[in-house]
DNA sequence: ATGACGGTAGCATACCGA
């Protein structure tokens, strides 16, 4: 079975792109960020058209998550628990493929700039971190057992200096801070693999490359988009691949999709 | 510190993103 996750950066204007990328891609599940839009705005009926279900945690403007799923969704979670949030960025859910239940999560870790700067306005810093513990609080408890959990997404964190084009532009920066990577360290002490470092340790696997500047052309990108697998996931994994191709194209989202194969 | 791009809300320009 094949899943992935693309942050689209605006469902609506990304429907072209999110078309031709699915009739080529042909993913069992997808997990969706940045559908910027609420339910109702939310093209059901084109994707129903396309062969998916759909579960929507929407959000007016930002934000906004999705499950994509050939066949059917349950949702189990709707934001993390015991957490108070006006911002959609985790969607929880069960879907049965061939024959298979799997538990995904499609996960929009907040931003987080600007950092610490002074006097300045630090609560975006902070709500990334509080909002980065209520997730692994949250996750943890999904590790054990012999269930398969692909919990994947934008995480917004650039986990090492192999993961970004240049680290000089960061070292301050919301992505690239300690804090950040450390937190999301620790999803791996607490029993989730990384899916693309444990089959290309060596390649960079960027997922996301800025408008700006000609960034896609000249490779400044950072690997922010990762899909993270308890043990029996892993146990099944055969492939992981970043997905070029529709960042390529005409009017991109700044991200694109990130591929796992499994047996 | 700001802007470069691009999306949304809504109608000019502000906010957000990574």
């Amino acid at each position: 079975m094949k899943i992935a996750t693309y942050n689209v950066n605006s469902v609506n204007a990304r429907m072209e792109n999110l078309e031709r990328w699915l009739k080529s891609s042909m993913p069992d599940v997808v997990l969706l960020q940045e559908i910027k839009c609420e339910f109702n705005n939310f093209p059901l009926f084109e994707l129903q058209s396309l062969g998916y279900n759909c579960a929507v945690l929407g959000q007016k403007s930002y934000n906004g998550t999705a499950i994509l799923s050939k066949k059917k969704i349950t949702v189990t979670q709707e934001n993390l628990p015991d957490f108070i949030d006006n911002q959609a960025r985790y969607l929880e859910a069960l879907t049965t493929i061939d024959n298979q239940t799997i538990r995904v999560a499609s996960v929009y870790v907040p931003n987080g700039n600007p950092p610490y700067n002074n006097a300045k306005d630090e609560s975006k810093f902070i709500y990334k971190l509080q909002w980065m513990d209520a997730f692994l609080n949250h996750v943890k408890k999904l590790a054990t057992g012999d269930e398969k959990v692909i919990i994947g997404g934008d995480f917004n964190v650039i986990m090492s200096e192999s993961d970004v084009y240049d680290v000089k532009p960061f070292i301050n920066n919301a992505l690239f801070r300690r804090e950040v990577q450390e937190k999301l360290k620790q999803l791996s002490f607490v029993g989730f693999y990384d899916a693309f470092r444990e089959l290309h340790p060596d390649v960079p696997g960027y997922t996301f490359w800025d408008y700006i500047g000609g960034a896609f052309s000249a490779d400044r990108g950072m690997r922010i988009d990762y899909m993270f697998l308890s043990a029996p996931a892993a146990d099944a994994l055969k492939s992981c691949e970043v997905n070029k191709t529709p960042r390529g194209e005409d009017k991109p989202s700044d991200h694109t999709p990130l591929e796992i194969n499994l047996l």
